[in-house]
DNA sequence: TATTGACTCTCCAGTCGCTGGAGGCCATAT
DNA sequence: ATATGGCCTCCAGCGACTGGAGAGTCAATA
């Protein structure tokens, strides 16, 4: 009969932790003085404790632990258990590859920028919406806001209602050009029974729902678009040294733009590419 | 201003986030109305809490965000802060490696084996102990015995007391042999100004600090000792396949043997075997 | 036999980054 | 007037412990 210091000394289990899985059912003492409350282990529980901690070592869980241990269940099921750890194993390991990759990139833009100009890049879902939108070749950013301004007032004035979310604009190119792209411009609507509503000379607008992405690099721009150019390409370098591939077709959410009538410097766009891993 | 479910759609946050980090004051909205306690955002906030999103993907804590982001300090830091994760990432990756070559290894050993005599083996710290050792050449069981008796009578006649700690072997050799080894066997004791103690035709014993071992692959083995070989060679496939190597020289710790006049079958040996990552 | 001093007990709080729910107020549309 | 849906605060819980308070227990020594 040990106590449980002597126990924790053999096993190199900390006392606290002892009373724990006694809490918990995991691991009880051989023996419990019933006056003292005193907790007694024997030698023979030695085995236990080391599988426990061994297993704990292969990332499982207490719970599960207790599952492989106090239930004999099949072996099936036991292979079962350590096949889903593994591939678990296998995910945390590439998320983490994936966030070194990330802080050497950060690190080495310090070093030749000194911090300023640290692009945040974030990547997350975006969710589909219902929007009335009209795609073509548009010329020049004068044109866009003609777009932008007629689908605006087609919607006052028909019994359509406006999500409240920021227009959008989806890019149909493979590379950033600028100006003259293959555009859908898309005002976020509530979903409603219209099919199309005609514009006059600027054509007719669809409403469809815009799919989502399941994983977008996202960043916001701040300030007038001629610098945008510039983001597009720290984009590109920073998706192939984070092991990303860019896929098809990006996106511009035009927070607060034109329609504003602010100082283009207060301009906040948010760029959404979608990305996978290479 | 934007109300905090506007907020959460734009940002992608969920509302719940967004009151946690109010309430943490890592991120409090720009304006919060006093008579309903409504939170109100602006898009000028969204740049911040994109940046606060990035940061988290590189594995900061919210704590070490609220550093970088709230006071600005010097880039050195900044730099400092970023090495220092990086570092810590690269930990971790060597760390679920090694895991997943333990599951790997288990695996192995249970679609082998069914599951039936695999061997918990833990990695852990040994710590130091004082003990009165005798090193010699020892050619049998026999032997042995008759050494740890005589180092337990002299202790019983000398005023050097038992630390209840189970006694130890120590084997100085590159290979496990089973018998005829350079062993040293150790007693340990309470620390004591006798440095030697003549144990008559046994030998002559000393008291001295056997040292810790770093990292020591430990297991429990129960019964006899005929079998240990067998878990030795199985050891030595155990560390090869996991990336460690085997250091120098490795104990038994007698838990139970024959000193407790017990069946050999009752007997539990603790083998420890100092290990390096490879 | 009394007194140390080392152990042990239970219970409570805190860790981190949220998430879920209860119960109640607020804003907008019908 | 009412029905949604959004917003508020407060509380509990997750996992695997860790630290501390305050009280009781054990073993060895004077």
């Amino acid at each position: 009969m040990l106590k449980i210091g002597e126990f924790s000394r053999l096993s190199q289990v900390p006392v606290k932790t002892l009373r724990y899985y006694d809490e918990i059912d995991l691991f009880n003492p051989s023996d419990i003085d019933r006056f003292t409350d005193y907790r007694y282990y024997t030698l023979d529980q030695l085995p236990r404790i080391h599988s426990i901690m061994a297993l704990k070592e292969f990332g499982l869980s207490l719970e599960e632990i207790a599952q492989l241990l106090h239930e004999d269940l099949p072996p099936e099921q036991i292979r079962g258990m350590f096949r889903l750890k593994q591939v678990q194993v296998q995910e945390r390991i590439r998320e983490e590859q994936a966030r070194l990759a990330q802080i050497e990139f950060r690190l080495r833009q310090i070093e030749l920028k000194g911090m300023m100009e640290t692009v945040d890049i974030v990547i997350k879902r975006i969710e589909p919406f219902h929007a009335l939108t009209l795609r073509r070749i548009v010329l020049a950013r004068k044109e866009r806001e003609f777009v932008g301004q007629s689908i605006h007032r087609a919607i006052l004035a028909g019994h359509i209602k406006w999500n409240k979310a920021s227009p959008a604009e989806i890019l149909y190119e493979e590379e950033f050009r600028g100006d003259y792209s293959d555009t859908e411009y898309t005002m976020p609507v509530e979903p409603n029974h219209t099919p199309t509503v005609s514009l006059g000379e600027a054509g007719t607008a669809t409403l469809r729902e815009i799919p989502a992405i399941e994983a977008a690099a996202t960043y916001l721009h701040r300030g007038d678009y001629p610098s945008l150019n510039e983001k597009y390409l720290f984009l590109q370098r920073w998706a192939v040294e984070n092991g990303y591939k860019l896929g098809g077709t990006w996106r511009f959410v035009y927070h607060r733009g034109p329609m504003h009538h602010v100082d283009p410097s207060e301009y906040l766009t948010e760029l959404q590419h979608p990305v996978e891993r290479a």
